[in-house]
DNA sequence: CTTTTTTTGCAGTGATCGATACATAAATAA
DNA sequence: TTATTTATGTATCGATCACTGCAAAAAAAG
């Protein structure tokens, strides 16, 4: 049978000669910037360094090489935003540190900015429709966090009882996705961050206690 | 030499067995659908109802009827946007046709939502660079064109002499980005108009007059 | 009619697509 | 050692990619 992937004591048959994970990490660089139809699997044995042979001794498809890539971004790069909605002092502190972290990830940095589940295959040939609509609940899967925490903000009297919180948190849904496309046409981290902080002002209209609310049109931002 | 497009007297040769117009058209519906890189010729020639040979010899290649697509689709389903920005009684009231009338037009009708432009190739093959960066520019004519309206506002006493157009024009780019991801993702229209409404909020803060701004925590929609 | 012009369908171009067959290499197990 | 297991490189697989050569068809011009 298999022996799993002990950490300790040698497989039996010959070594591997590439590392897994930095393939998958590869891989999700090339996704990222080229897309999934973009990326060939040439493109991805060249990167990485192997052959499609031992490629595909490791990962079944493309597509499923796709998958672990995008749950490698969710893990690392994409970890922030269930970091920022984690924030328990406040559902608007919450959704700041989402928007700021988001402006400071997404803004270009030498390879392409943008989330990469926000951008990633929102429309492919239709032999790929799966992956489409695995992408798609993410995105939904994210929006229904950002309602979770706004909820819990409504539940402890932070914001009004009649706020509609599955309109804002698709409202922040769309921020992010918007930050991304910006992002991807080669926006900075400050012009990302004046774009979250115009976006947190439809939040602080549904606090309940709106008494410190900065004032946008005297300093030109926020205070942070 | 070339007799032109003549639409009186008959052309020289062996008369075309399609129309033109409607193949750019079936294109759009495909391209939109499917994307660049996930519609193949042979994708077109079906739908289209001709043969590679016949789309050959009125598109020079697959990138130029693309391009004609994109064409189209500015001066069609995507024109309301200038329209929007032509409103002439207040930025505030351009910004909110832009937005309710977006909210409208992307929400999913039986094919693919969202706008074709803000979606489009955000990333590809590094084959086809030159169409990312087109689609990109198409983009940022438009965040152009939203700062253009807001300065107009400005220059007329509408908002704040200190408002930040640029950083506002970028948060409404992102807003009507944010709601193509929503719309292809499956939000309604009745979704997009509530994020619309909230994203109105920000430039209610610009307004040098916020007199009747409505109250969104009361009636928990705006009036528009 | 013949000539000229243009579009047509058929059949194919070389290149690349994702994915594999096969034999060899390199490790452990017996 | 020999057997077993796993990974490797080479050399593809059939399918599809965007695109074309070629000759017949269908029109106007001479």
């Amino acid at each position: 049978m298999k022996n799993a992937d002990a950490p300790h004591g040698r497989r039996r048959g010959r070594p591997r000669q590439f590392d897994r994970d930095e393939a998958v990490a590869t891989a999700l660089a090339l996704f990222q910037a080229r897309g999934y139809e973009g990326t060939s699997i040439a493109d991805l044995t060249r990167a990485i360094g192997v052959s499609a042979t031992s490629l595909y001794g490791v990962f079944p498809s493309k597509e499923v090489l796709f998958e672990e890539a995008v749950d490698l971004y969710q893990r690392t790069a994409g970890a922030f935003a269930a970091t920022a909605l984690e924030n328990d002092a406040s559902a608007e502190a919450a959704i700041r540190a989402l928007l700021l972290g988001a402006a400071q990830r997404y803004a270009a940095t030498g390879q392409p900015g943008g989330c990469f589940i926000s951008l990633g295959v929102l429309s492919c040939a239709t032999d790929h429709h799966g992956i489409a609509m695995r992408m798609a609940t993410r995105r939904i899967e994210a929006r229904a966090a950002i309602k979770a925490r706004l909820d819990r903000g409504k539940d402890q009297g932070e914001l009004q009882a009649t706020t509609d919180t599955e309109a804002l948190a698709a409202f922040y849904a769309a921020t992010l996705q918007g930050l991304s496309v910006q992002a991807r046409d080669g926006a900075s981290d400050q012009e990302l961050r004046r774009i979250a902080e115009l976006a947190m002002i439809p939040l602080r209209a549904c606090l309940n206690a709106p008494s410190q609310a900065p004032e946008l049109s005297r300093s030109g931002h926020l205070h942070l």
